[in-house]
DNA sequence: TCAACATATGAATAGATGTTCATATGTTGA
DNA sequence: TCAACATATGAACATCTATTCATATGTTGA
């Protein structure tokens, strides 16, 4: 069916050679969700602090807190965030819960992000 | 290495040493918002979808829509938001606009972001 | 010039998301 | 056992966001 050599428009088919690419390279539904899903939890300034306080340290909630002025609530429910998703770890130690970092992902993950804004304009 | 700082709360004054590593380390108000807003467009699977294509093959508007099958606005909305934070490029030939991937950033990221899902479990 | 096509954009809307408040769960020492 | 503390969690709310629809802008060939 699909036959145009032309990539533009005008027409309804596209090239073949490409939706072939395009269809053995494109991730699955819930690989291409999870990729998001995972990004998006980068996509918060809230958060992103959170993970640069646990760069340099492992830290309680209630420390967490108060170094970023916020309350006890949001950084509770931002932390149950970033641990579904395997970014943080958790460790309870009496009453406190100290949180860190669950693998280096984060910290390349964030280093390639601030590359790309400091190469920008 | 995240350096191990004991602490647990019933204080209300954070550990000073942790306190002033914080405020070194942590970046500027605006760095972290571009952080974030870069981020956030990566958290998006229109978005990474579109950014997938891209990485086979320069493409036109149109053709971004037939291949991934949705509606020539909702592309040319997200490709917008992908141009404005430098992530791809347009050049116009003629009727179509072409887009292509603005620098490799794209490729590391997402790759970073496939090597996390993938070690999850 | 005009008609057809490709893309961009503003407005509207439904759904997602972050914070706050109130409260529950879990831990410790007395 | 109980009170005080640390954290987690559900509900409510306001804000943000992705898609759709309608339409505007820009390009080409006749």
């Amino acid at each position: 069916m699909a036959k145009k050599i032309e990539i533009g428009c005008e027409i309804t088919e596209v090239h073949p050679d490409l939706l072939k690419i395009v269809n053995e390279t494109m991730p699955e539904e819930t690989e291409l969700y999870d990729l998001a899903e995972l990004f998006k939890v980068f996509g918060d300034s809230t958060r992103i602090r959170i993970l640069f306080v646990l760069l340099q340290a492992e830290v309680c909630v209630c420390d967490l807190a108060t170094l970023l002025n916020m309350n006890q609530s949001a950084i509770s429910h931002q932390l149950r965030i970033l641990k579904q998703n395997k970014l943080v770890k958790a460790r309870r130690e009496g009453k406190s819960i100290f949180y860190s970092l669950a693998d280096d992902h984060v910290r390349t993950i964030i280093a390639m992000g601030q590359e790309h804004i400091e190469e920008e304009n």
